[in-house]
RNA sequence: GGCACCAUAGCCAAGUGGUAAGGCAGAGCUCUGCAAAAGCUUCACCCCCAGUCCGAGUCUGGGUGGUGCCUCCA
């Protein structure tokens, strides 16, 4: 039985669904004006771990990711200028390229981290006519109200406001940071549609003139056009606890008087060098930066799980380095239990099995998970671990499938080398160790190490 | 100022009240012409103080420190 970390009680519960065997999840996606740093990835990857378990205890996923290509204001302020506008600008090309590129981009990224795509993923601009519906449904509820520069959603008719970030808006000091909009009937009503100023570059015909969606209505008429008015799990990260997710919550229970989503889970932030990751800072890191030092993408996804997804992640390249030679020897030792034609003791199994079942049901306990997979590693060298690592791996989705048999590995390399390092070995037992530090510097050259093992020796890339 | 979270070895980091998972680094050993790799062994009493309890890293209270949010942000 699975235990999730539910933020609307900020307490473990047992997970169930609405429906048996089948779980219907929301997850926040990227706005597509800019690359993805580690740390917008790293809670995709709890996304995917949460879902990876889900299908591993066996239920059916229906999940939708949205990928926001529009109406996401640069500020909460409701002005100030849309991020897709200003990286079009900057750019010089359409909002509709940029979107195009990153979204691209975002997907690769996906794939290198072994991030399985949800089973939707709902553009903006695509649903637009949804929200537009949204929004009038608002209205005739007197949810919301049109003022001269859009329509707001009016939070003092939703007496539940706050209750997923428990903050009590009274005693926030209104318009502290935030200038007030002196038409809005409290300073915390956010903008469900923008009237378009002159010459916004996204714009759209609506019952109120040209104009563009705010960013919480997206996420509301897309979730629930595709989940329904009710569905299980909505995931993010948790800085969209106090103000978007706060704001989807009231958006669709004022619509519907329904509770929306009955479990609310947030991934921690990734920290750098101890504190915030920040462009000014230079600390937010690509997938293709971490490629140029020479980290592969699934190192970094190690990384990630070595960490519990509800705890702050402090990222260092100290830590890098660690995982990389963690996750490489993983690998290897793998290795020799996928050759091995021993057989595991049955039982051992499945303890092992057992431990590492629990701890992903303990509200995703990953870490313990791979701690559980290291000790089953360092038995006695038995195909059956193996093949209990490769089920173990539908979770982890490291990739443990691709350890490699030096064997395997030699098809990889050039004939030539393998053929000097035939030579060396020759040498080497006639013990004429001039020649072969003579062929082991040939080798090198090509671009391989030669390292001697017991009965011969392995070729790898240097 | 308000809210929240966190504080475990040099580093990253698990830990359900009963005497500290795992990884990296380090140290020692084995193997070894050299080098590397690999294997084995080793390495913490859990920020401070006061409580509750037979027993606390694990609960309570108080400190101290850190981080995040309260502006867009995963």
């Amino acid at each position: 039985m699975l235990k999730i970390y539910n933020t609307l009680s900020r307490s473990k519960e047992e997970f169930e669904p609405i429906k048996d065997n089948q779980v219907r999840m929301y997850s926040c996606g990227p706005t597509v004006y800019n690359y993805a740093h580690i740390g917008n990835l790293r809670t995709y990857i709890f996304m995917d771990i949460f879902r990876r378990v889900l299908s591993f205890d066996g239920y059916k996923l229906k999940g939708v990711m949205n990928i926001t290509d529009v109406g996401h204001l640069m500020s909460d302020s409701d002005d100030g200028e849309d991020k897709m506008a200003k990286a079009s600008r900057e750019q010089h090309k359409s909002p509709y390229e940029i979107a195009e590129f990153y979204t691209k981009v975002f997907f690769d990224d996906l794939s290198k981290l072994n991030i399985n795509r949800p089973e939707i993923i709902a553009k903006a601009t695509d649903h637009i006519g949804d929200m537009i519906k949204y929004v009038q449904a608002l209205l005739e509820k007197g949810f919301a109200y049109e003022i001269e520069d859009g329509i707001y959603f009016d939070i003092g008719k939703f007496p539940e406001y706050g209750k997923l970030s428990r903050l009590n808006l009274d005693e926030q000091q209104a318009g502290a940071r935030v200038e007030v909009n002196s038409q809005k009937r409290h300073p915390a009503d956010f903008a469900v549609w923008k009237k378009a100023e002159k010459g916004h570059i996204m714009q759209w015909d609506s019952p109120w003139g040209k104009g563009y969606p705010g960013w919480h209505i997206e996420c509301s008429a897309m979730s629930r056009k595709y989940l329904g008015e009710v569905f299980d799990v909505h995931t993010g990260g948790v800085d969209h606890i106090p103000v978007h997710h706060e704001n989807e919550i009231a958006q669709n229970e004022a619509l519907t008087g329904k509770k929306s989503v009955n479990y609310w889970v947030h991934g921690e932030f990734m920290l750098v060098d101890n504190g915030k990751m920040s462009k000014s800072l230079g600390n937010t890191y690509t997938v293709a930066q971490l490629e140029e030092r020479g980290y592969a993408p699934l190192v970094f996804r190690y990384f990630c799980l070595n960490a519990h997804y509800r705890k702050k992640l402090n990222f260092t390249f100290e830590g890098m380095d660690g995982a990389k030679t963690s996750y490489e020897r993983l690998l290897s030792a793998l290795y020799l239990h996928k050759t091995c034609k021993d057989k595991a003791d049955e039982k051992m199994i499945e303890s092992y099995r057992k431990e590492f079942v629990d701890a992903i049901n303990d509200d995703l306990n990953v870490p313990m998970a791979l701690g559980v997979l290291w000790k089953l590693v360092k038995e006695n060298k038995s195909c059956d671990i193996y093949n209990l690592a490769l089920d173990f791996d539908k979770v982890l989705g490291l990739s443990l499938n691709t350890a490699k048999l030096a064997e395997e590995e030699k098809l990889d390399i050039p004939q030539e080398v393998v053929d000097i390092a035939e030579k060396r070995l020759q040498a080497k037992k006639q013990k004429d160790f001039a020649l072969s530090d003579t062929l082991r510097a040939e080798i090198l050259a090509q671009g391989y190490n030669v390292l001697d093992t017991k009965d011969g020796y392995k070729l790898v890339k240097a």
